[in-house]
RNA sequence: CGGGAAGUGGCGCAGCUUGGCAGCGCGCAGCGUUCGGGACGCUGAGGCCGCGGGUUCGAAUCCCGCCUUCCCGACCA
C-alpha cells in the first residue's frame, strides 16, 4: 500500500517523490502512526535550516538549552485551556522499569508546561527578566491525519519559550521573533513569500492570549503556517507561579511568550518550489549549491572538473563532484535535477576542445556554454540570480492567486483555489460555516499589510483559504 | 468516529466478472554492448495473493467474518 505523499503541484509529484522523496517517508512501526524517517539529503536541508534559525534566534537574545522529553500528566493539568487543546493529541507512558508508575508522564507535545516548572524556579527578581530560552527536540502528538513532512505524530522543532517583567515587552518580543526570524528567514532563505498575521480567537493556540503566524501558498493554491509565535500573557505564570519582585518591591507575575518552528518547513519547501521535474532548493539552503558533473574521462576532462571544484570550493560554495562515468549522463543529469541543486556544470571533452563548460540552472532549465576560466564567477553569480528568481515566481504565483472579495460566498468560491482576502466584519460571525466547506481563517491584517494588536480593531483584512 | 476506496515479489499494478501451473512494468544480481539527457540485449534471484473459516476434485478468484492501509472530514507546527 502506497504510503501518503505531499499533495502535488503537478500529477506526476509522487513519481519524483517517491524517487527523491526529499528523501523523507512515513515509518512503518506499528501501532505509532505516522512518524516520519528522514534520509540524509532531506536531513541535510533541515540542519542548514536549523543553522539560519539558530544564528536569527541568538541574535534575538535567546540562548538553548534542553529539557525532559517525559512531562507528569499532573503538569499539563495545571492551566486549563492549554491542556483541553493537547488531551486528545497526547502519548501516555504508564509504566516504567517493569512497575506501573504512580504517576502517568506525557511525552511532550510542546514544552510550556515543563520549561515553565523551572522558570518559575529561576525567577525571583526583575533582575532575572527577560529569560530568553530556547530548545531545539522531538516532540509528540497523536494526529489524527498525518502527512509526511507537513503533520508527523512525531516531529523535530524549534520552540521558544520567555519570561518578561512587563505585558508591552512581552508582545514586543513575540513580534520581533515573527518579523526578524521567522518572516526573515522564510523569504531571505527559503524564497517564500509570507503574509504575516494574528490567529483568530478560533485558531488561537491553546492557553494563549494571542497567537501570531507566517502563512503561505504552497504550489497547489493551499495555505501552509509555517511559524508561529504566541503572546501567553500571565496565564502560564499565573498557573506554575513565576513570580518576581519589581524595583519597587510588588511581586508580579511575569509575561511571557512562546514561538516554534518544525520540520514542516522541509514540506513548504518542497511544495512551494518544486516543479514537475523534482525539487527546486534556494541556493541559501541547498545542501549542495554546484554540482560538477563530468559527462566522462577523456581528454583530461577529469582533471578539468577536478580543479572546477577545487575553485569553486575555494570561493565558499558548497560543491559536489559527480565523475560516476559508469553511469548514463541522462540518469545523472535527472538524479541532480530531483534533487533541486541550483546549478549544475556539465564538463566534458566536446565542450572542453573549446574552452568552455556548459552551466545549467535548475530554476529556469536555461543552458549555456561559458568559458571555463569564467564557470566558477558565473555559477557564483547564478545562485544570487536564482535564489531571487524562485523567490520572484513563488510570489507572483501567490499574488495571481489572490483574490479580493466582498462577501463570505465570494470568499469561499475564491479559497477553492488560492487566497481570498475579505472584510474581517464580514466572516466572523461565518468563521464556523466556512471551516465545514473546508475553507479557514488563515490571518487577520492591518488594511496596511501591518500586524493587528487586536481581532477587534476596525477595518482588518481576514485572508480566508484552504489549508493543510 | 462519519463518508469513499484498496490489500498480489522491494515499489507500482494486472489477473477476480466466467475457479484450473501466480503474471507484467520498474528496481535488484551477473555478462556483453552502450553511456553529451532517465540505454539495450541475454541470463537470473525474489511470493503465507492481508488474516481466519467455508464451498469445491481444485480458490488470488466464489461465500462469511475479521484486520490493516489510503483518500475526504473533525484535530493540527
Amino acid at each position: 500500500m502506497a504510503r501518503s505523499v505531499l499533495t502535488p503541484r503537478a500529477e506526476n509529484f509522487p513519481q519524483w517523490y517517491q524517487d527523491v522523496v526529499a528523501k523523507a517517508e512515513m515509518a512503518d512501526n506499528g501501532p505509532v502512526r505516522g512518524t516520519m524517517v528522514i534520509r540524509p539529503y532531506g536531513y541535510a536541508i533541515w540542519e542548514r535550516m536549523q543553522r539560519e534559525l539558530d544564528d536569527r534566534i541568538k541574535a534575538a537574545g535567546a540562548r538553548n538549552a534542553y529539557f525532559p522529553l517525559f512531562i507528569p500528566e499532573s503538569y499539563l493539568r495545571r492551566e486549563a485551556e492549554h491542556v483541553e487543546g493537547f488531551s486528545p493529541e497526547l502519548a501516555v507512558v504508564t509504566h516504567g522499569g517493569g512497575k506501573q508508575l504512580e504517576e502517568p508522564v506525557v511525552v511532550r507535545p510542546t514544552s510550556e508546561t515543563i520549561i515553565n516548572v523551572f522558570i518559575a524556579k529561576w525567577v525571583q527578581s526583575h533582575r532575572d527578566l527577560p529569560m530568553l530560552l530556547n530548545q531545539w527536540a522531538n516532540v509528540v502528538r497523536w494526529e489524527l491525519r498525518p502527512r509526511v513532512f507537513l503533520r508527523t505524530t512525531e516531529f523535530l522543532w524549534q520552540e521558544g519559550h520567555t519570561a518578561h517583567a512587563t505585558r508591552a515587552e512581552a508582545r514586543a518580543y513575540a513580534v520581533r521573533i515573527l518579523r526578524q526570524v521567522y518572516e526573515d528567514f522564510a523569504v531571505e532563505v527559503l524564497g517564500l513569500p509570507v503574509l504575516v498575521g494574528r490567529k483568530t480567537e478560533r485558531e488561537r493556540f491553546a492557553g494563549a492570549e494571542a497567537t501570531f503566524t507566517i502563512e503561505a501558498m504552497m504550489g497547489d493554491g493551499k495555505a501552509l503556517q509555517m511559524g508561529t509565535s504566541h503572546e501567553l500573557g500571565q496565564n502560564f505564570a499565573r498557573a506554575f507561579g513565576i513570580e518576581f519582585q519589581t524595583d519597587t518591591g510588588t511581586n508580579e507575575y511575569a509575561w511571557q511568550t512562546s514561538w516554534g518552528v518544525s520540520t514542516r518547513l522541509v514540506g513548504a519547501l518542497i511544495m512551494g518550489h518544486g516543479d514537475d521535474a523534482g525539487l527546486r532548493v534556494p541556493p541559501r539552503i541547498a545542501p549542495v549549491q554546484v554540482v560538477v558533473v563530468l559527462v566522462k574521462a577523456a581528454d583530461g576532462a577529469g582533471e578539468a572538473a577536478a580543479a572546477l571544484v577545487a575553485e569553486l570550493a575555494g570561493r565558499g560554495l558548497r560543491v559536489e563532484l559527480d565523475e560516476r562515468v559508469d553511469t548514463s549522463f541522462g540518469r545523472r543529469a535527472v538524479e541532480w535535477e530531483l534533487k533541486g541543486v541550483p546549478v549544475r556544470i556539465e564538463v566534458g571533452p566536446r565542450d572542453l576542445a573549446a574552452g568552455n563548460v556548459t552551466l545549467v540552472r535548475r530554476d529556469s532549465g536555461d543552458k549555456v556554454p561559458v568559458p571555463i576560466t569564467a564557470a566558477a564567477q558565473e555559477a557564483a553569480e547564478s545562485l544570487d540570480v536564482i535564489q531571487a528568481a524562485l523567490h520572484r515566481q513563488a510570489t507572483e504565483m501567490r499574488d495571481a492567486r489572490t483574490a479580493e472579495v466582498s462577501s463570505v460566498d465570494e470568499a469561499q468560491q475564491a479559497a477553492q483555489t488560492g487566497f481570498a482576502r475579505v472584510p474581517w466584519d464580514l466572516v466572523r460571525d461565518d468563521e464556523v460555516r466556512l471551516a465545514q466547506a473546508g475553507v479557514t481563517v488563515r490571518c487577520l491584517q492591518r488594511a496596511d499589510g501591518d500586524l493587528p494588536m487586536s481581532s477587534d480593531e476596525p477595518g482588518l483584512v481576514a485572508t480566508v483559504a484552504k489549508a493543510y
